[in-house]
DNA sequence: TCGAAAGTCAACGATATGGTTGACAATGCC
DNA sequence: GGCATTGTCAACCATATCGTTGACTTTCGA
């Protein structure tokens, strides 16, 4: 079992690069063997297929073999993980806009806006 | 000025830490002061003054010198990049939740719900 | 059956990362 | 003034990352 601070490393770790990223958004549009994701690359497709492997370690891609190809599926849910670690803050930032206008437009509205813990 | 693609990079890459996510959920308490974060960590201050200066070039964190010391402040703002990144693929996971509902109960629900794009 | 195609594995190289230690500049305090 | 405190910089080390090329296995098709 793999605790959910290494998931969360792996999944921001696959997505912090930008030729990862593309083959997400690419997979978004329906699955793909490794060599239609690899075409439009200028890459050898072992690179793609490293690529590949990371996404598939984060949980973020699954793959099927058919034949002598193997199909690439999205895999979304993985996004999850860091979608919730992100909710934790997301109140965040929109308190600090409040706290924004309350700088500029000075301390017009009633302070009964709780800060998060 | 910074392309959005590598904003993305450096924000995902910032976040792929546990040292640096922790500091980051620190902060979220409230400022602190650099040494006040390397204190739980054991780790050297220099090693803490990386990771800040990490998440400060991917625009998450800033400092304020004050005398010898220096303040450092959450810029949670910086995490809308990569919310915003995931909301391309928010309805895809549920919609995926969907497809695995109707794969287990067969396809009784009508199927007039968009595959996106 | 033989050759081309799809994909992975292994080894290599250049560079980035995450940590260390030691030295240093700047500030505050006595 | 002199010394301790805060923080960064520089050099170094071990390891990881991202790409390459070459060899290999498996599968398809003529």
């Amino acid at each position: 079992m793999v605790d959910e601070e290494s998931r969360l490393d792996e999944v921001f770790r696959a997505l912090a690069d930008p030729t990862r990223r593309a083959l997400v958004r690419r997979l978004a549009e329906g699955d793909a063997l490794v060599l239609e994701l690899a075409q439009p690359f200028e890459m050898s497709k072992q690179a793609v297929s490293k690529h590949l492997q990371v996404l598939e370690s984060a949980g973020l891609v699954t793959k099927a073999v058919e034949g002598r190809s193997t199909r690439v599926q999205l895999r979304p849910q993985a996004m999850r993980d860091i979608s919730n670690w992100l909710d934790f803050y997301r109140s965040f930032w929109t308190d600090s806009m409040d706290r924004l206008v309350e700088l500029v437009d000075g301390p017009t509205r009633n302070a009964d806006t709780e800060v998060p813990r």
